[in-house]
DNA sequence: TGTTGTTCCGTTTTT
DNA sequence: CGGAACAACA
């Protein structure tokens, strides 16, 4: 069973010295990579120039330089002739797909010098699975029999609808609580992404369900029935469409005849489901190489397994070459060595250890503070120290295993005028008053959408849940597309409003004269009759506004209703410029919608708007935002028992294994400096009655004593002796002193 | 019918 | 502490 492991020459029989081998000329690209990295890129093409490439996974330690592997593998194949626009690039977010096309344009423009129609060679097919599968999905929905203008739920749009079904079916009023929302649309979603069945799913990870079997079967049945007649698809839809697709045989060969190679990052946080495209797509393994960590699988309650990569050999016949990547580039050798020493507690693992030619006499610190105020300012004092050694902020990240760990932080660095940006937790995407914008919008695209049509009614004054629903039951279910907007029966006082408002989404959605043009559900005539909308064609484009003059329109109005809906409304009117700015840069509206669905704005910032991108910010993240990331100080807050592992993720022993290899992501990321912060009390808002309470916690289990001397131990701050206690006998204590001192002037 | 108030529950990570 | 479910009021 155990694939051919082809090990490649180690620390010891690779000396490469800076100065020993002469330097190739530097228009070979792979001048410099190291015989592994080579191995990788240059599988499967020949000396010749000729390609004939079979399966290859690759194991890439972290910070052994997978990114840059992957790229000039990219643009290897380019040089040797594949056609970059037959290449499919897949990749966990799209700020990877970015930096990868980056870097391979760069390494074509070097080693391209005398080809000039090698530099311009640009990837189309670069992205996210979701992302990808959107396109796909988009540009075929006719021959699987989808609407190309389907719209996507993000996941609280898909819990909305689920919730919605939920009640429908009567759910909600059972004598035992039935489960909530989105522990349903979780239960669904991990059926979906594993391919187990339903009682598996609810025995393994939700058996406090499985007496709801038979219900949630109905359920979702219905939910789905629901999606269908809305011509809505959710995130998981995309993959499982996609899944489908592929899985006819005609369609799966043409749309794997689309491309001659197919790479894919981060494979070790793929899901079952994704293992199942690829596998559809290139049944061979033909063309096809996967990179990833087995050490660094952090995403398995979205249903990634790290079978996946430790299957992947044996998928084909014969079996895919393994290369293994074990140099780092990034770390100093002393915290590659703690890291090491933490992954190598875990139960099982793909035995790999990770070397560096970085020495450095810098151990990592384990720092032990009071409480996280204490927590805060060290944080704070390090960061600065560093700053004024010459380290910029931006090469400086401050990580945590949730997005609610770094509130003290965040307030200090307020306080003392440190500009940062945060990675991850609240997006962006998530608060109250951009998604009613984009209800509003996704409304007008898609009148069949009903959990935005639900949204955006009731933000009218006096329209409620009741007239939401007739309202949309009215566009929905009347005979094939005649219903006047503005003649639906809403309430008196809500009349004036309400005419405005119809008024507003007849233009939005291309209907200009709003008092005599129908209001047509998709895929009534005037939608089945129009040509299939190309993605690229100016969306908005329906009739009427250019976009995005219909974006400023909507907001124009929704502006006019903030004040009533929020007090807060003058905060939350930067948002919506922010977001006008996003939707300026976005070629059409459905474009706008879908790609801010699948790859909203990750990074939120205190101050209103992100930074100028050329000031200096320091960087806040979570673990799991931080991944692919590298900078030369990290320090990871609250490693302690509880946070790092997390108490809600200690019910199994996977679970614990995935938060250790949390916290060996955590460590890796750091190349120079690296602190872990260990708060002796910590605050947790907690839960009935008690109020919040402090918790005596200890350092993270995954720190045992006998990993400690890979650390350098500190308290902070440094115990000083009759100057403990609170603030105020310090001051008396200096005090004191001042005046044994003035005693002798 | 729609809005507002009250109580209770759950509480991570993200495409 | 925030959201959901339910009860009371306009």
């Amino acid at each position: 069973m155990s694939p051919p492991i082809e090990t490649l020459p180690g620390p010891n029989s690779e000396p490469r010295s800076k100065t020993s081998s002469p330097r190739p000329p530097a228009a070979d690209p792979l001048a410099a990579l190291d015989p592994a990295q080579r191995a990788a890129v240059g599988h499967g093409i020949g000396a010749d120039g000729r390609i004939d490439a079979g399966p290859l996974l690759v194991i890439a330690g972290a910070g052994s330089g997978k990114t840059g592997t992957l790229a000039h593998r990219v643009a290897r194949l380019a040089a040797a002739g594949a056609d970059p626009a037959r290449i499919l690039l897949l990749t966990f977010s799209r700020r990877a797909a970015d930096e990868m096309g980056r870097r391979v344009r760069r390494i074509l423009a070097q080693a391209a010098a005398d080809r000039p129609g090698l530099a311009r060679a640009e990837l189309q097919w670069a992205g996210t699975f979701h992302a990808i599968g959107a396109r796909l999905l988009r540009d075929h929905a006719g021959r699987i029999g989808l609407d190309p203008g389907f719209s996507i739920h993000d996941r609280e749009d898909s819990a909305d609808l689920m919730n919605l079904v939920r009640h429908e079916l009567g759910l909600s009023a059972t004598k035992q609580r039935f489960p909530q929302k989105g522990t349903c649309l979780a239960i669904y979603s991990a059926v979906v992404n594993t391919r187990a069945a339903l009682a598996e799913v609810l025995q393994a990870s939700f058996p406090w369900c499985a007496q709801w079997e038979d219900e949630l079967k109905r359920l979702f049945r219905a939910y789905v029935e629901a999606k269908q007649a809305q011509q809505v698809l959710d995130y998981d839809d995309l993959l499982l469409y996609w899944a489908q697709m592929v899985g006819e045989a005609e369609l799966g060969a043409e749309i794997g005849g689309l491309f001659d190679h197919v790479l894919v990052d981060e494979y070790q946080d793929t899901n079952a489901l994704q293992a199942a495209i690829l596998l559809a797509m290139k049944p061979d393994g033909r063309g096809l190489t996967v990179v990833g960590d087995d050490a660094q699988s952090i995403y398995a309650f979205r249903g990634a397994t790290v079978r996946n990569i430790l299957d992947f050999p044996a998928a084909f016949e014969p079996p895919a070459r393994v290369v293994t990547l074990e140099r780092n580039y990034r770390s100093t050798q002393p915290i590659l060595d703690a890291a090491n020493a933490v992954i190598a507690l875990a139960a099982e693992r793909f035995a790999k250890n990770l070397w560096s030619e970085r020495a450095s006499a810098q151990r990592p610190r384990l720092v032990t503070v009071k409480d996280e105020a204490a927590q805060a300012d060290f944080v704070v004092d390090s960061v600065l120290a560093r700053r004024e050694e010459g380290l910029k902020l931006k090469q400086q990240a401050v990580l945590f295993r949730a997005s609610a760990h770094s509130a003290r932080l965040e307030l200090e660095l307020t306080r003392r005028n440190i500009p940062f940006v945060k990675y991850g937790g609240l997006r962006f995407l998530e608060a109250a008053h951009v998604k009613d914008v984009l209800a509003l919008l996704r409304w007008a695209e898609n009148p069949r959408d009903r959990i935005a049509g639900f949204r955006a009614i009731q933000l009218l004054a006096g329209i409620g849940p009741r007239t939401a629903g007739r309202v949309l039951d009215n566009v929905c279910s009347a005979p094939p597309g005649c219903v006047l907007l503005a003649e639906q029966p809403v309430p008196e006082a809500a009349r004036p409003g309400w005419l405005e408002f119809a008024t507003l989404v007849d233009r939005l959605s291309g209907r200009e004269e709003a008092s005599t043009a129908a209001f047509a559900p998709g895929g009534a005539p005037a939608r089945t009759t129009a040509p299939v909308r190309a993605e690229g064609l100016a969306g908005g484009a329906r009739g009427g506004l250019p976009w995005p003059t219909d974006f400023e329109l909507a907001c124009r109005w929704y502006e006019a209703q903030m004040p009533r809906l929020y007090d807060d409304f003058q905060v939350r009117v930067l948002d919506i410029q922010q977001l006008a700015r996003i939707a300026a840069t976005s070629p059409s509206r459905q474009r706008f919608l879908t790609e801010l669905t699948l790859d909203p704005p990750s990074a939120t910032s205190a101050e209103a708007g992100m930074p100028l991108l050329d000031e200096d910010y320091l960087i806040l993240s979570t673990i799991h935002s931080a991944k692919g990331q590298e900078w030369n100080a990290v320090s990871v807050l609250n490693v302690v028992d509880g946070c790092i592992p997390s108490d809600v993720a200690t019910r199994d022993s996977a679970e614990i294994e995935e938060e250790r290899r949390l916290l060996y992501v955590a460590m890796t990321r750091a190349k120079d400096a690296l602190d872990l912060i260990v708060p002796q009390r910590f605050h947790v808002t907690q839960q009935t009655g008690l109020g919040d309470r402090h918790v005596y916690a200890g350092r993270s289990r995954f720190i045992p004593n006998r990993l400690l001397g890979h650390f350098e131990q500190m308290s902070w701050p440094l115990p000083a002796p009759e100057l403990q206690g609170s603030p105020a006998s310090r001051q008396a204590a200096i005090d004191l002193a001042a005046k044994m001192r003035d005693m002798w002037r």
